[in-house]
DNA sequence: CGCCGAGTTGAACTGAATCAAGAAACGTGG
DNA sequence: CCACGTTTCTTGATTCAGTTCAACTCGGCG
């Protein structure tokens, strides 16, 4: 399972680096509603999905906001604390059932430091995820809660089917109310 | 110059590194209104503002968006370009008097694929800027325009001072009118 | 002096939130 | 496999934050 923004590395490295990060990774099955992190707690997994969806969400004012939607090959992290090492805000939880590619923090780091040339694998995997949330941050700002649902749509088609109204409305950033307002209006 | 996300670096690179950094930085100077970047070319440079500011900001509909604002060790460049190699939507404008270090993006790239070690350095401030997009869509998803002006405010204290009004508006992602007034109920 | 960009203020309008009540779908145990 | 409770979704009425459009003020500068 080879994320597409790596394809540019020398398949030479690409090779190794697999392999290498193959030797760190461990696969498991995890059922509908099972929470893969839990907030307040520091976060030591990076977490790839091969089938199933997953989500990471936080609480704000009691409510539940939901930051990240996983599906097939992509990937999901409580990125807060995978990165600064602190405990989390946030959740990760399986929407629907899912097998699971999991690597731990300091397992990926400890590669890191004795292959430095794998860190530009990090790097554009960093890069994807900084385009992916600069695209949110424009859509927040110009766009108005109907195309930001046609957006998401447009993104994950099938997203709309598999979780619930309330978990892609905290996401694009309206009520459950406006959402369903939105929806029927087609 | 060294931003402080890389304080967690083994000196002895550091000190390389900084070392191999200055040799692919120029610096200059730019009056206010200079055009660092223009839209619609490709992003070459990463810059570093040693004093005065810069914003980087995009046409939609129209209207002027501010999409980023560099103060003094503040790092900008036209991100999307930079990243993807691709024409930018992005201008990037020298707003006050400034001193810009700047590094050639291909410079960077050689230097990287020569000493691996220094992906390091790019991971890290890659995760520093991830962060902080993060936040700003929290921003943009919890608070209304009073609280993320305040929050800016708190971030940057000076920019009240320093930059027009219209500017820090589009940034918060409020009309200029709806700024205007927040300030007026202080 | 008169212009021009930047900021302010007012009034009307609107997209989305809130509050409230039902309807539909879901799943769990008998 | 049905019944009942719970969760999810829909619909309506009202309210409100922020936009839009328009006019006006202020300070700097040719």
């Amino acid at each position: 399972m080879i994320p597409e923004q790596f394809k540019h590395i020398d398949p030479f490295i690409l090779n190794h680096l697999v392999s290498d990060f193959r030797e760190i990774t461990t696969v498991n099955h995890f059922p509908k509603h099972h929470l893969l992190h839990e907030e307040g707690t520091i976060c030591k997994h990076l977490y790839f999905i091969e089938t199933g969806i997953a989500r990471s969400f936080y609480h704000k004012d009691g409510k539940d906001i939901t930051a990240h939607f996983a599906l097939s090959n992509g990937g999901i992290t409580a990125i807060d604390s995978f990165i600064q090492r602190k405990k989390s805000r946030y959740n990760i939880e399986i929407l629907e059932d899912a097998v699971v590619h999991s690597m731990v923090h300091d397992d990926i780091h400890a590669l890191l430091d004795q292959k430095p040339v794998y860190e530009k694998f990090v790097r554009l995997f960093l890069e994807q995820i900084y385009i992916d949330l600069a695209e949110r941050v424009e859509d927040l700002l110009f766009y108005n809660a109907k195309e930001r649902y046609d957006n998401l749509m447009l993104k994950n088609p099938s997203l709309s089917q598999r979780v619930n109204l309330g978990h892609i409305a905290s996401y694009i950033g309206v009520t459950q109310e406006t959402l369903s307002r939105i929806r029927a209006q087609k």
